[in-house]
DNA sequence: TAATAACCGAGACGGTACGTCGCGTCTTAGG
DNA sequence: CCTAAGACGCGACGTACCGTCTCGGTTATTA
């Protein structure tokens, strides 16, 4: 663990991290995710690029620790003793949560998945598997309670809860509001049973 | 339809097209679909950048054309008069195609539709849709039968089936396999009762 | 020699080759020599590329055939009687020409001829070594009639008043008017005797 | 002039600079003006294209440059006390630089000067207007001596001299000798008397 | 009067170079 | 040792013309 011992020399500048996790959002509200590089974030933060590369490892990487620091990190999981009510606040949350200002990052994200397979490895842990573990977390606290059948697969319900609302992200057919958490949650609750 | 009407002028080369299409796969195949590039396709295919240029709005529709060729532009839609049947043929032949080499083609498609918004409606229309409205097809003409609930939203149910299949596509959590088609079957059908 | 005998087939189209001079120098004019194209000449010609290349090999050869249509193409050698006022009047008449319209495309020339070794000979012979000849007879008869020395170089004395002629017109330190024609009269008058 | 106050950021290469202007002349001599391309130059200078449009501003600047690295930049003018003498060495050195492996640059230079205009200032300033000078500069030395006439327009004279240089340069129908470099001298002084 | 041949426009072809952009790295002065 | 600044080699971008080619169509001469 980080005991606060330092070496000589200058710290790095809190300043500047913020600076770019500041402009990274706008950037890519304005202009999309593709056209997003590291050399406009540079200058509109008023950091070097030097800099940029010795805290991140690529602008995929910028672009989640931004999403965490507007998200919380952890994925909400709440627990009111109604499995029905958990899945149905956690869907409602997570798909608002997607489908606002943040929905063009995440698709940006996934993409870079695509492109990049060291991305994808992190993207994948760091990120996609929190939020399966979330939910199927709720959900094995329903079946502890014997709300749902003992014999059903909750990694694969979860999976099949995030998969509807990735698809809705990607593919833009359709919006990601509260009729939709509402449909996921009966979905799930239905399969669960 | 093309009426064969043709212009004056010399009309465009059949073989630098296909040349192209030819290269595409194998191209990404060895280096990914992150790492094609115009200018590695007209050197392999033989063809001019130009060229490409002029039959080609980016690299995204020469994949998608390449893909098209492929696997056959309509899906099949299997009519054995079973539901299930029809159902899990489907699911079995298009899981089993997504899995196999067209994997990274797809996912670097889906990649692409999220950096650039002219090809997402064109990979949207020209392509998902047409999957969609083929499984929601086989799924009409099971209701017709009443096989399944006439209060079913055949178009959902075949949302989900196809989320869940590019979840898997491109967070690549588990394979593509047969038993996965077994899944997705069930899933669909339990839901659509 | 063309004896007007003609093998079968449509003849050449003696409005495409119009078409084609007349283009030319308002092209030249409009946008400079450097910015002449065979592509935008066809455009503006309504004429295919492949007639040009028919008729011409390259464009400095049409450059050079539209300012030979322009300027006749064979240098006027009045003969008053005069040496005087002869090359006065050869001075006059040359340095008028290459001053109004036709410097451009006299300059272009020049560097084309630096840039294609080939044209360069053409360019030479065709057009420089006339225009020298000319002169040089003028003084010739000059020395017939005992008016300028017998020992008196007249090739060198043509090229000396050429050479002055062409650095204005590419270096357009001053101007190409008849108060530099004087001048020049007068110098290789001088030399001359 | 350069005060060697420098901002911050990485200084440019005085390398990069040197290896491009090492290049050009050889590959100008192998290919001709004509032919030479910044691709290629970058190629062979190790250097890539960028870094070329950083320091120049198309290819004829780095000629002219690379021309008064070989050729001092500063013509020379000799004082011996004897316009005769002064002038027959000032047209022997120039017409032998001329005459060398020099010819093919300046030729490039001044056909490169009909095609831009933007250069052509630059050419015209730089480069030739100081050799005028330097010529005048020693018949006006003469001058004051008496050894030439108090009415000879010098600029004149030192524009017929060059304007000869260049015609040969240029149009190549004589070579630029020693011979030559004589006569043009008894030109210029026969004119000044 | 039909066949044949050389032309015509149009425009696609394989190329080469253009000038620009962004990458990730490196090198400076300065805090 | 970090910072901003900014040049570096590199590789790809999309465009412009090059000179060539291949079409359908259009005049001529020749059989």
């Amino acid at each position: 663990m980080d005991t606060g011992k330092r070496g000589p020399g200058r710290p790095r500048s809190v300043r500047a991290h913020e600076s770019v996790l500041e402009v990274v959002v706008p950037l890519i509200e304005a202009h999309g995710y593709g056209a997003l590089t590291i050399e406009a974030l540079a200058r509109r933060a008023g950091v070097s690029k030097q800099t940029i590369y010795r805290w991140w490892d690529g602008k995929a990487e910028i672009v989640m620790e931004a999403l965490e620091a507007a998200a919380a990190q952890a994925p909400p999981t709440p627990d009111s003793g109604s499995v029905e009510q958990d899945v149905r606040a956690f869907m409602s949350t997570t798909i608002a949560a997607a489908g606002g200002g943040n929905g063009r990052l995440l698709a940006g994200l996934m993409a870079e998945a695509q492109l990049d397979e060291t991305f994808a490895a992190s993207f994948r842990e760091r990120f996609l598997a929190r939020r399966l573990e979330a939910l199927g977390e709720i959900l094995e606290r329903g079946r502890g309670r014997g709300e749902i059948a003992a014999s059903a697969d909750v990694a694969f319900l979860a999976e099949i809860a995030f998969a509807a609302l990735w698809y809705r992200l990607l593919v833009r057919n359709a919006p990601l509001d509260g009729r939709f958490a509402g449909e996921l949650t009966d979905v799930v609750l239905k399969l669960a049973r």
